[in-house]
DNA sequence: ACCGTGAGAGAAAGCGCTTTCTGATGGCAG
DNA sequence: CTGCCATCAGAAAGCGCTTTCTCTCACGGT
């Protein structure tokens, strides 16, 4: 009874269709798909009964004959954050442009469950995005053939050659680290992210090549993170150091920073300089506004997708994309007290 | 060529594990499924033969046949709200405990988008969330049957009987009210969502409700909206006006306005008390920090889960779920000056 | 020795489509 | 009038599975 009695167009199948416009499966296949071969009145009426049903073909069927799903998957390791946010906004509507859909999981920062997510996401889509993977080199390069078509974003390809989408995090620490320079900051303090994230280290490689560079700066790595607590937890040893500025690992870590050193009384940037990475949109309305190095978020979703999409028409990958940030320069940092 | 000579696990069908373990199609699938009418040593061969394929069944296929996909699609009305992220946070990390996958899409407040992108993604899948849906009462109403299983988020389902989880909006204004009134506060202004919405409905009602029962107290409404720069725009009303508090829609009208006020020397809540609505994570960490009313948006996630899930599995639909906020007051609330 | 029984494996149907293959029809050249 | 080709519709195969149905075989009871 439960087919065929349903009063909703739900249930409908094109066997419905063929049978009240009086043809075959075939011919309403056809017609549904556009096929140039049927007779126009034949087409018309097939039209009207697939109407009158309220009728469309099953995706999942569709799908099963046709090998594609029409749907691509996303990994991100933490939904929470607002970069992976942007990313997530920038691919799907791009990827909506094309009719696409998007399956997201989140790993929450899993090593572990990453891989197993990212396998099974694939499975039931055409592709996959996988965004800062934390997952180490030799893995994902024996992952990634599973995974084809795959874009990785803000990651290296290193050994492996995957379509890439990235930020230049060590051109934009580098400029975060000129400016703060061409204010006299000589002391400065980074809090750092996770060991093992790549944005990581390209961020301290640009550190110790400035301080190479610049002999009278002292750059020192405090205890960091990648939240606002961390930025939070980390006032005091910011307070009781004697660095006139701060490069916190993101904009998230500077807003935890800023606000617990007002709670403090000090005051940014007259005794301390401060600055974020990303510049989410929060950045811009944290009291002072904060100096970010500014990452196009979504656009990396966008150029991503258009990689994805690329891949999927069989195209060859294309050059990997790397992004060089912006220092956009607001009131969190200013020139170095005089007396340190 | 292109299936048999590829060497990777991709493609695999059952048919060759079947051949591999020189069983049956049916034993394979049998064994795969756990069934336990299969003798202890062929399941063995078969499952040795699986693995050296790395085989798992396509999604796909088990999908079509199964008639569920293991799949939910959740729509909101703009990702890049904080809100809604942290609805599908909670969403999907419930859901993923559940093995089920997330689609998600995302209608940029578009009305006509919303329908058919619910629909579309509707029939990928074995049930659909609706975040704050737009679409007028009759509309969403006509459009039930046809996306059920369904669960709205921040709706009410007036006419319709779907299953809802909303946080109670009504509630929330009235203790900031309460909160403000309690400081002393008696000229309030509101500045309003979009006026379709119902949460501004809900909101403005609780506000006619308290000005009714507190003669003493004037509300007035300004300019509003949903975002930073509404918000931000919104600064130079308010420093016009002789009110001594402001509601804002949400947090981040509010964190708009806190910064546009601090830039202009206006101090809070010296000055003027500023609330926000929501208290998404960076509430907190605001100069000063937001006083709000607290919605545990990621716990209205979860529970929308657990109402699909109840749904998908045929139970009846449970109670409608709604959360009181909770009033988390911070620095932005204070005594209302003596000198109006 | 016979039949009923039940366990366990394979054959086959079917999920809802697309597409190739096959067949019928009609027009037109020879 | 015959034969050939083009045109278009239907039949059927097949996408990769699950599950029902069917069959075989060994076992035990009488």
């Amino acid at each position: 009874m439960a087919r065929r009695s349903h009063p909703s167009s739900r249930g409908r199948t094109i066997s419905d269709v063929a049978e009240l416009a009086g043809v075959s499966l075939s011919t309403v296949s056809r017609v549904m798909n556009g096929s140039t071969t049927v007779d126009a009145a034949l087409a018309e009426r097939v039209r009207e009964a697939a109407l009158s049903l309220n009728y469309t073909a099953s995706p999942l069927a569709r799908s099963l004959v046709l090998g594609k799903t029409q749907t691509v998957a996303v990994v991100v390791p933490d939904l929470a954050n607002p970069v992976f946010q942007g990313m997530l906004r920038g691919l799907s509507s791009a990827a909506a442009r094309q009719n696409y859909h998007v399956l997201v999981a989140d790993s929450f920062e899993n090593l572990e469950e990453e891989r197993v997510l990212a396998v099974e996401a694939r499975r039931r889509c055409d592709g996959i995005v996988l965004c800062a993977p934390r997952m180490p080199d030799e893995e994902l390069t024996a992952l990634l053939p599973e995974l084809a078509p795959v874009v990785l974003i803000n990651r290296d390809p290193s050994p492996a050659k995957a379509s890439t989408v990235s930020a230049d995090y060590h051109s934009g620490m580098q400029q975060l680290l000129e400016h703060l320079y061409g204010l006299g900051h000589r002391r400065i303090a980074y809090l750092p992210g996770s060991a093992a994230a790549q944005s990581n280290r390209k961020r301290l490689s640009a550190i110790s090549e400035f301080a190479d560079g610049h002999p009278d700066v002292m750059v020192t790595e405090l205890q960091g993170g990648v939240g606002f607590e961390d930025g939070h937890a980390a006032a005091d040893a910011v307070a009781a150091s004697d660095d006139t500025a701060v490069l916190a690992f993101n904009d998230l870590v500077a807003m935890g920073l800023l606000s617990a050193l007002s709670e403090r009384g000090v005051r940014v940037p007259e005794d301390v300089s401060i600055t974020g990475f990303d510049d989410i949109p929060f950045a811009r309305y944290t009291t002072p506004p904060l100096t970010t190095a500014s990452v196009p978020i979504e656009e990396l979703g966008r150029q991503a997708w258009e990689r994805l999409w690329a891949l999927l028409n069989g195209q060859a990958p294309a050059y990997n994309l790397s992004f060089g940030p912006l220092v956009i320069t607001r009131g969190s940092s200013g020139p170095a007290p005089a007396a340190a």
